[in-house]
DNA sequence: GCTGCCGGGTT
DNA sequence: AACCCGGCAGC
């Protein structure tokens, strides 16, 4: 019986990790059907005779009850081997509902504790020989308490009360011994009692068949879980049920936890949970719960899964839950661990799943009394992924990992959950330990490398890449990656740290690449104009990509020059420039009012002219023009991050909290970011604006151009080079020239904010038009118009307009036309400032409170409109 | 120097 | 999005 229950159970949690394995068991189980009749006809006489008995007990007391019960679990054991399998399969097919409401469950801490404090007994057993003596009753008890909690009533009738009897007193003997608690012992029979009534409930309902009894049990386990913390609700079934997880839990905790506090919570517990059951016992439970997950997870391995199965199971059966729980959560945990485990380094690194995974099997060898069990396990279910997980780290980790592996499938509340369960997470990282360790050390170190590159898209395809590039990001953060990865890795650890980083170059240049695609991808969007220009530009994009970067004429339009500047300096930042280009025509438009937005090539003349057509009309169209004279931007030096800050102080702290991890604000800076960023200088104002805005969308464009490898990436990339090498005019030093970039991308700011961006896109689709190639050009056309146009000035404004309508940018132009007048107005748009007194001045800095929220933000006064 | 508030940045 | 703040321009 033990061995098919074991089965039929597992196919159900199987199915929580896979619903395939479900289904198999299920259809296993299924094979049975003939015998579910019978088991329903036994069941059928056990109830009967269950009645009887319980009359008798009634009379006599609660240690009666237990006999009773013990009984009918053991009957509950035979019948489900055949009647489980319906239920198996119900479970199944509402695996996910169950499995949900397991996670549902575990999100609550609360609930989450009713059913991890069973697994957790069988879990927290300090005493390894303990569990292991109990892990083969628990073979054959775990399918019971599962059986128990799905269809107590029926099978409970079934059979041989006495064996099941026999069994469970051991067990719990076992238990009570291994776990220390005399008091619980008289808890625990308390229990028993309580539970008593809701199996008798169960058996009516049961009676007839298990099938409809499944269904009741999966929603009181639902209940359990959910709200057996919270509580109030559940009935008298579903009080047992919670009682029985709390004592298990009790006693798990006494086992595991050994804690004073703890047992003196369980004392406390017992006295008042006979009394008040649910309302007082909810309560505890979640601390309960709590605080064995926290125990727990160091010492058990599987209590998660066991959480899990309680849940479900204990609901329907309070007295086998408790017995049971234990031998299922072993065998539970270990399959959940191996899914926790796949989760966690997925969560981590798709990569070192395996590693991990490597680690884990060896752990298992380790473990001993753990791995047998797993092993049974997995025979039974025949699950090739998971095995290995391990016994590893404790409950815990478990529960962490299985959530993630389950939640990938049904169990995202789940992970929601693990998170809101502040305990279970703390917990389960100590237990981590080794992935813990990792994953927390690759999020930070990863965290920063997303800042840095754009990491992130590709860390899932590249797990080693992803390493090696995280490696690659900050020198400290990789060694100490590859050293977490060596432990995880164990035999491995060295090769794959080199390898790592050989290929984290190579790695590198891909996420260059893949920044820089992204970043394309992404500039576009920012860009308000860029809409037409979007479509101009993906047009042209693909074409290129498909196409011959250059063939575009932008070259020709602009001239040699440009077109060189253009694509190569921009490489990388050709992506995003492209859209700058548009957007830089439109603040240009926008500042100058001639507008049209020149082509790429025209452009450069046209933008100017129209610039400086505005610029002399204007000086600087934007409102409020920074600096017309120089502006200093301060741009990160770091690797692959081309980050640049308007501020010195803001630089030094994107380094310092970015690249040299440190949280410590200013107090820490030891003066190092210094090292690491550069001053930049602008001569425009639109420029060190353009910077600014830059830095935020294109970041990782900037940092393209300072990596020689952005080569790799497409034709559009290489062009970049070349760019670098025009860099030198634009700006004095190399870092500047990247800067000056930066600058048109600042106009692009520029002119979404004055909004005149539509005109612009014209141009930069015109440029665009050949292929991406020429949109590189195109913005590089930008870049350098920005930078030289002012000489040029006029030139371009003859051209401009032509170029533009020819591109089509009729709207260009008229917008052009309006956006001119804005800029005049522009200036007088700006406001001014307002008249009238404002929260500041009416209220004073004394009542900074009063003031309204854009006030006290230094923003425009909602309150005192002019 | 005060005030208003933009732009940039962080959380 | 909320919040903060540097800095600029008008007065
Ligand atoms: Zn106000």
């Amino acid at each position: 019986m033990a061995p098919v229950l074991s089965g039929v159970w597992w196919g159900p949690e199987a199915s929580v990790v896979r619903s395939e394995v479900a289904a198999d068991a299920g259809a296993a189980l299924w094979s049975g059907g003939v015998q579910l009749v019978l088991a329903v006809v036994l069941s059928t006489l056990t109830l009967l005779l269950l009645v009887s008995v319980l009359l008798l007990l009634c009379a006599s007391c609660q240690g009666q009850k237990k006999a009773a019960n013990g009984p009918e679990e053991g009957d509950h054991e035979n019948l489900m081997n055949g009647v489980p399998q319906k239920e198996t399969g119900s479970q199944s097919a509402e695996s996910p509902a169950t499995d949900v409401a397991v996670s549902s469950s575990r999100n609550g801490p609360l609930t989450s504790g009713t059913i991890l404090t069973d697994t957790q007994d069988s879990s927290p057993q300090p005493s390894e020989e303990i569990l292991s003596s109990q892990s083969e009753l628990r073979s054959s008890k775990c399918p019971q308490d599962r059986e128990l909690p799905s269809i107590p009533p029926d099978n409970a009738l079934a059979g041989p009360p006495a064996s099941g009897d026999s069994t469970y007193e051991v067990v719990k003997e076992i238990a009570a011994t291994s776990r220390d608690v005399s008091a619980e012992d008289s808890l625990y029979e308390t229990v028993k009692e309580i539970k008593d009534p809701p199996a008798h409930l169960g058996l009516p309902n049961g009676t007839t068949q298990p099938s409809p009894d499944v269904p009741p049990h999966h929603p009181h386990a639902l209940l359990n879980g959910h709200l057996s913390p919270v509580t109030p609700e559940r009935g008298p079934l579903c009080t047992g049920a919670e009682y029985a997880s709390i004592d298990l839990k009790k006693k798990s905790r006494h086992s595991a936890d050994m804690e004073s506090k703890r047992r003196s919570n369980n004392a406390n517990v017992p006295s008042h949970g006979p009394p008040e059951e649910p309302e007082d016992l909810p309560p505890p439970v979640p601390e309960k719960v709590l605080d064995e997950n926290d125990n727990q997870p160091v010492l058990v391995n599987g209590s998660a899964g066991a959480g899990l199965h309680n849940g479900e199971l204990d609901s329907p059966l309070s007295p086998a839950p408790g017995i049971d729980s234990p031998t299922l959560s072993d065998k539970e945990a270990p399959l959940y661990s191996s899914v926790a485990k796949t989760n966690c380094d997925e969560a981590v690194k798709e990569e070192d799943k395996e590693h991990d995974y490597s680690s884990i099997a060896e752990i298992k060898g380790l473990v001993t009394s753990s791995s047998d069990l797993y092993a049974t396990v997995r025979d039974i279910y025949s699950q090739p992924e998971q095995p290995e997980e391990p016994v590893l780290d404790g409950t815990d980790p478990g529960y962490e990992t299985i959530r993630l592996p389950k939640t990938s499938s049904s169990d995202d509340d789940r992970r929601a959950g693990a998170g809101e369960e502040g305990p279970d997470a703390a917990t389960a990282e100590p237990d981590y330990e080794c992935v813990g360790e990792q994953s927390a050390s690759n999020g930070a170190p990863e965290s920063q490398k997303v800042d840095g590159n754009g990491r992130g898209p590709e860390a899932p395809e590249e797990p080693r890449t992803g390493d090696g590039k995280r490696a690659g990001r900050d020198g400290d953060t990789r060694s100490v990656s590859l050293l977490e990865q060596k432990r995880k890795v164990v035999s491995s650890s060295i090769d794959v740290p080199h390898a790592r980083r050989s290929e984290e170059e190579v790695d590198m240049d891909k996420v260059t690449a893949a920044m820089v695609l992204t970043s394309l991808s992404t500039s576009p969007l920012v860009k308000s104009p860029p809409v037409k220009v979007n479509e101009v530009l993906s047009g042209s994009w693909k074409d290129n990509g498909s196409a011959g970067p250059f063939t575009p004429s932008s070259n020709s339009s602009s001239g040699g020059y440009w077109s060189w500047s253009a694509p190569s300096d921009q490489s990388n930042p050709s992506t995003p420039s492209p859209p700058l280009s548009a957007d830089n025509f439109k603040p240009f438009r926008g500042s100058g009012g001639s507008g049209g937005g020149a082509g790429p090539a025209g452009p450069e003349d046209p933008s100017l002219e129209e610039q400086d057509g505005s610029s002399l009309l204007f000086d600087e169209p934007i409102p409020r023009k920074r600096k017309n004279s120089m502006k200093v931007m301060f741009k990160c030096l770091w690797k692959n991050c081309g980050k640049v800050l308007s501020t010195a102080a803001g630089i030094q702290r994107h380094i310092r909290t970015i690249h040299l991890g440190r949280n410590c604000d200013s107090d820490c800076s030891d003066g190092e970011e210094d090292f690491y960023y550069t001053e930049i200088k602008l001569n425009t104002d639109s420029v060190a604006d353009g910077l600014s805005s830059l830095s935020p969308v294109s970041p990782s464009v900037l940092s393209p151009p300072s990596l020689p490898s952005l080569g790799h990436l497409p034709d559009c990339h290489r062009p970049q080079q070349p760019a670098d090498t025009k860099e030198p005019h634009g700006g004095g030093a190399t870092p500047l020239s990247r800067s000056a970039p930066s600058a048109l991308y600042l106009i692009h700011t520029d002119h979404a904010y004055q909004a005149t961006a539509p005109v612009s896109i014209p141009s930069s689709g015109s440029s665009s038009g050949s292929a991406c190639a020429s949109f590189t050009p195109a913005t590089g056309a930008s870049f350098s118009i920005s930078w030289q146009s002012p000489p040029v000035t006029f030139t371009g404004n003859t051209v401009s307009p032509s170029k533009s309508q020819g591109f089509g940018e009729q709207r260009s132009q008229t917008i052009a036309a309006l956006s001119s007048p804005p800029r005049a107005t522009a200036a007088l748009s700006r406001k001014v400032r307002g008249e009238g007194k404002k929260c500041r001045k009416v209220y004073g800095m004394e009542n900074r409170d009063m003031w309204c929220t854009a006030c006290r933000w230094k923003k425009a006064c909602q309150r005192f409109t002019d």
